[in-house]
RNA sequence: UGGGCUAUAGCUCAGUGGGAGAGCGCUGCCUUGACAUGGCAGAGGUCGACAGUUCAACCCUGUCUAGCCCAACCA
């Protein structure tokens, strides 16, 4: 029974019927399969509060093809989903919630029932993105979800916290750090960026003690000048040795201050002379930990000025600078303002300007922890794919700062440090204590601060297997997916993510946390440019999903992901391959009817004809091309590598062949080819089941025997030796050459496609002799011939002709009266320059002695081969030519 | 300013010490009985510039130029 398939593929109902069948089915589950191996892919958490973006849609692409593929050539497969609290963000998007519908701040609520709301949130809204990645066909175990805030994780948090602050390895520092007054928060480094902003040095004129002079000082910030401590010039300085360890007065708040010496300072910068404010600038202090200089705030959590500001307090530091330095002006003070743009930290989520601030900080000493991370990598005990990405992960590790792990937020893991009101002492603990360790009081209180959200990332690849909990370990399989065997991400959080869980894995459980790493290219648009907001240049992975299809889409990212940096994605690109998707859906309606009665391969190869053996050879060299390149991450080459197989090989030749004998009536070669086409579609599908896995399912479904199971648990398709045919693929290579050159040579006549023409071949090749014998009717039916004559190249050749040469054979259409010799003279002259200029090229290098000397023999041998081939071209170009004139 | 990466067809990118590749786009012809989301044929590149190593350089080395990323920062 033929049943109707549809003339286009319609991807929303394949996606959605396959989705379910293949969830409730289980069948992303571990299964123990042939290979008796493990095989596990923790997902990058997204946000809480995201929605999925085209950089996840690469995340999810990359990874389940992985998981797909690894899965299919049995290994016992774990994909692992989870999601990130992500602190900020997600506080951010609660606080701004209660605000626009309850006129609440958060500390109206009070910390208790804000995080209990915040917890609401996550329940009713957060977590969309999980669905979202169901849409593009990520085919995680679901059941192992996991958030960053779950009870196990904390579990693992405030075990390694603990422990870290038991070996003396997290302290608390006063230190300056970044402060984002609108967060009120300090943030990390990273999460700082640099804008260019249009300022000014400020020349400002500092009294000294007991003398008339002044010290001219250059700033970009003269409001900080009032929590200046000191003043400071290079020691080698001659024009201010002798203001050295004298006194100088801060304008305003008339403070005595040090003249210190420091080779910090450049001579030959600004004014030479800097004032030292250690609380407001990283550099200054540094200056002021040398030399003990005293720290003074000037600033409030909000950024505005607190009482050190004098006059100016409650200001925001803009509008104090304004004043001050009008006032400066007014005591003579201010010698002059120059126009200067430089950097300013800008908060990455806040947009807010940075503030340089001292307070008490929770730090992890990560001295030991990066020098082992650095090692496993150096020694290729993890490796990174592409490798030159290394080079960023030793950056970031090899000069570490430790690293400040406290937040001033409510929403996280709160840090389990706890001290004693009444005896002041101070201790970690991964429990909650109701007394005091030491004095057993009841007054304690906890440390108020939240991790970063990092700390619990940097976890992520053990707390999600159960870590720290031996039973839990054993229930979700810790030994068998662990360590992990690749972890897939972007370049931009290799410090961020990659270089602190492999810091952490080595340091708590002495291991890598993952094999390989794969650092997939990052997302952008069509002409480079990030996507963002206010762009708009974003593109939606679930619009994209539905107008194109999720296969459509995924082996669009999938063709650009390979070694490279960036991938430009261009609709115009996923409207390429949903064409492709197409394409072999079109194939596999073309060819079903005549596939449903079709037996099995024959055992014995021998039975089957040369164009059958030449597509099972190149099928062979697909999936020898597919496993290679996927195991090495390079998805762009085993797309390649299958598209041009199913259009160039596949549809083009293999079917175009074979309609003559389906549509015949030769009953045995009819099953024979009927066999092959059932046999080669299903290792299509198979081989390209982890990129595009719903017409693969969908078309699986009517190519499967009855026992088989779905494709998804189906073998992958490896190289095999039984199939190598490559004398076929070889004569196969002539005869599309040939048929192709026919085509070539009428289209240049003005041959109209549909009519037919006689074919003179001449040649003394034996082999090319039989071989066109015995595929005669192929090629007259590719090549549209009404006849087909083989002869000797000693032969006349006919007068009148369209003409194409062939290194091996000239092939001759006799035309009487019907073409135009000019533009067969022209067409022949060209070749002919090409054809001599490339002998030339060969000449020189074989009359060359020391190539000759040096050059390896096979290259010499294969150049000499290339010359003699060219020159019969040649001559046959030139005896055509003639034969015109 | 330092470090890294990149420079190949109109666009996006592969690639190799010995004959320049793919996809898309473009041009021409074709509504041929799976598919016009198609078929066939074709045009298009001094492989960023200069020098060096080599019998031979798009590939190796150096210098320069441009772009991107990271870090630092001009007080």
């Amino acid at each position: 029974m033929t049943q109707e398939l549809p003339k286009t593929y319609e991807p929303t109902i394949a996606e959605k019927k396959w989705y379910d069948t293949w969830e409730k089915g289980g069948y992303f589950k571990p299964r123990k399969g042939k290979k008796n191996e493990g095989y596990c892919i923790i997902m990058p958490p997204p946000n809480v509060t995201g929605r999925l973006h085209a950089g996840h849609a690469l995340d999810i692409t990359t990874q389940d093809a992985l998981i797909r593929y690894k899965r299919m050539k049995g290994y016992e497969t774990l994909f692992l989903p989870g999601m990130d609290h992500a602190g900020i963000a997600t506080q951010n998007v609660v606080e701004k919630m209660i605000m626009e519908t309850e006129k609440k701040t958060r500390h109206d609520y009070g910390r208790e029932a804000f995080i209990k709301k915040t917890w609401q949130w996550k329940e009713e809204y957060g977590g969309i993105i999980a669905s979202q990645q169901r849409v593009m066909g990520a085919s995680p175990d679901w059941d192992y979800s996991m958030f960053t805030m779950d009870p196990e994780a904390n579990e693992a948090v405030r075990k390694v916290f603990v422990n870290l602050y038991n070996e003396g390895l997290i302290y608390q520092s006063d230190y300056i750090i970044n402060w984002d007054p609108v967060l009120q928060s300090a943030i990390s480094d990273a999460e700082v960026d640099h804008k260019e902003v249009n300022g000014a040095f400020y020349h400002i004129l500092y009294k000294i003690k007991d003398s008339d002079e002044t010290l001219e000082i250059a700033t970009t910030r003269p409001e900080t000048l009032l929590a200046d401590t000191a003043v400071c010039v290079h020691p080698d300085d001659e024009r201010f040795q002798k203001y050295i360890g004298k006194t100088a007065i801060v304008p305003f708040c008339n403070r005595e201050v040090p003249i210190i010496a420091d080779d910090y300072v450049s001579i030959d910068k600004g004014t030479g002379c800097l004032k030292v404010t250690p609380g407001h600038d990283f550099n200054d202090f540094e200056i002021g930990r040398r030399h003990n200089l005293p720290i003074i705030n000037m600033l409030n959590k909000d950024g505005s000025l607190n009482e050190i500001g004098l006059e100016f307090k409650g200001m925001m530091p803009p509008k104090a600078r304004k004043l001050i330095v009008e006032k400066l002006e007014e005591i003579g003070q201010l010698k002059e303002v120059k126009k200067h743009t430089h950097q300013v930290g800008h908060g990455e989520r806040s947009g807010a300007i940075i503030e340089p601030l001292v307070s008490k900080q929770w730090f992890v000493n990560v001295k030991e922890m990066s020098r082992v991370a650095v090692e496993a990598v150096e020694k290729d005990d993890t490796v990174f794919y592409p490798k030159q990405w290394e080079n960023t992960y030793f950056s970031w590790l090899r000069e570490p700062k430790d690293w400040c792990v406290s937040r001033q937020l409510w929403w996280g893991h709160q840090i389990p440090v706890f001290y004693c009101n009444k005896c002041n002492h101070q201790w970690a603990s991964e429990e909650d204590p109701t007394i005091c360790a030491k004095c057993s009081d009841k007054d304690i209180k906890q440390d108020p601060d939240v991790l970063d959200t990092w700390f619990s990332s940097a976890l992520w690849p053990f707390s999600t297997l159960g870590w720290p909990n031996p039973e839990r370990m054993k229930q979700k399989k810790f030994d068998t997916f662990f360590p992990t065997s690749v972890l897939v991400t972007g370049f931009d959080i290799i410090f961020f993510w990659v270089a602190r869980m492999m810091m952490m894995s080595h340091k708590v459980l002495d291991i890598r946390p993952f094999k390989h790493v794969y650092i997939h290219a990052i997302v952008r648009d069509k002409f480079g440019r990030k996507m963002s907001k206010s762009l708009g240049n974003g593109i939606d992975p679930l619009e994209t999903a539905a107008e194109y299809g999720a296969d459509a889409f995924r082996f669009t990212l999938a063709a650009g992901s390979g070694y490279n940096r960036t991938l430009n994605l261009d609709p115009e690109r996923i409207n390429g391959y949903k064409a492709f998707v197409n394409k072999l859906w079109n194939a596999f309606r073309f060819t079903y009817p005549f596939l449903q009665d079709a037996g099995e391969l024959p055992k014995d190869f021998s039975k089957l004809d040369h164009h059958e053996r030449w597509i099972l050879a190149e099928l062979n060299t697909v999936a020898a091309q597919m496993n290679s390149s996927l195991d090495e991450y390079r998805f762009d080459e085993s797309c390649q590598a299958i598209y041009h197989f199913v259009y160039e090989k596949f549809c083009s030749w293999f079917i175009e062949l074979s309609k003559p004998i389906l549509y015949g009536d030769n009953e045995d070669t009819k099953a024979s080819r009927a066999a092959v086409l059932r046999f080669a579609f299903k290792e299509i599908v198979a081989l390209l089941h982890p990129i595009t896995p719903f017409i693969t399912e969908e078309l699986w479904e009517h190519l499967k025997s009855k026992d088989e199971d779905l494709l998804i648990v189906k073998d992958y398709p490896e190289e095999k030796e039984e199939l190598r045919f490559t004398k076929d693929q070889e004569s196969m290579n002539k005869f599309v050459e040939i048929v192709s050159s026919i085509r070539g040579v009428r289209q240049s006549v003005g041959i109209k496609p549909k009519d037919e023409v006689a074919l003179e071949v001449y040649t003394d090749e034996a082999e090319l002799i039989s071989y066109l014998k015995e595929h005669e009717s192929g090629l007259k039916d590719m090549a549209r011939l009404n006849s087909l004559v083989v002869k000797s190249k000693s032969e006349a050749r006919p007068d009148k002709s369209a003409v194409a040469a062939l290194t091996y054979c000239e092939l001759f259409i006799p035309l009487e009266g019907l073409i135009d010799i000019n533009d067969q003279i022209q067409r022949l002259n060209k070749d002919l320059a090409k054809t001599q200029a490339e002998i030339a090229k060969l000449n020189k290098k074989i009359t060359n002695p020391q190539f000759i000397d040096n050059a390896k023999p096979e290259i010499v041998e294969k150049v000499k081969v290339e010359a003699a081939e060219l020159k019969e071209k040649e001559d046959s170009l030139l005896k055509s030519l003639a034969n015109f004139k």
